[in-house]
DNA sequence: CCGACCCATCGACGACGGTCGATGAGTGAT
DNA sequence: ATCACTCATCGACCGTCGTCGATGGGTCGG
């Protein structure tokens, strides 16, 4: 060995990977399509009504109806909100499923 | 009353607002500071070895050390990670609480 | 069949975020 | 004092994201 200096006792014991990188990655994803102020507020609105319709959104939260539509289609596709047509309206509700595992996660 | 038609059965029975308007800002923020791949694997791996010096982290990531210092920074101001400085070296750990907080609103 | 309504998609724009090379402040050893 | 080393900050580049107006596909009532 080439005489270890003192940057060699720097941190040596540090646990190579908790987490996979491809893990790190899908749940980096579902955390991004929860870090919005707007996708809160509608997780939290749905999760406390049990569910909800599209069509009062827009006025609750002072957004064009373009951008609700935005915000609502990532969280269907983050799994975090479940969509169901009724006739002309879109009913959503929470996956808490899929928000538990979130939280598992942190823990 | 205007002939109340079919549109007022829509979704009257909704919860006016289940978090503030600031609260989901706040919250927002948090998420958003662990949203992001490299962020997560660092806490992760900060985490799971207690506590870690800064200098091993860009060959472990595979990011440059301007980068992996400005994610640290990013944790740090979120309240996620806590910096010591030790000598030359920058120690960080988790901010268990910080993390429980987050969890304690996704449930 | 036609008009009204709900909602997703498209296109565009401005703002934000991740990344890196270069630089500088601070520390420790010689 | 000088040098080597660690790490934060700066400036720049470019891709991504939030937002909205306009458009279009579906659904219901008359």
């Amino acid at each position: 060995m080439e005489t270890p200096t003192i940057e060699t006792l720097c941190c040596t014991p540090l646990f190579d990977e908790a987490i996979g990188e491809q893990d790190a990655a899908d749940l980096a994803a579902v955390l991004k399509a929860l870090a919005d102020p707007v996708r809160i507020r509608l997780v939290s609105i749905i999760g406390a009504s049990g569910e909800a319709c599209a069509c009062d959104f827009p006025e609750m939260l002072g957004k064009s109806q373009p951008t609700v539509s935005h915000h609502l289609s990532q969280l269907v596709n983050a799994g975090i909100l479940e969509r169901e047509q009724r006739g002309k309206w879109a009913w959503f509700s929470v996956n808490q499923a899929r928000v538990d595992e979130v939280r598992a996660v942190l823990g």
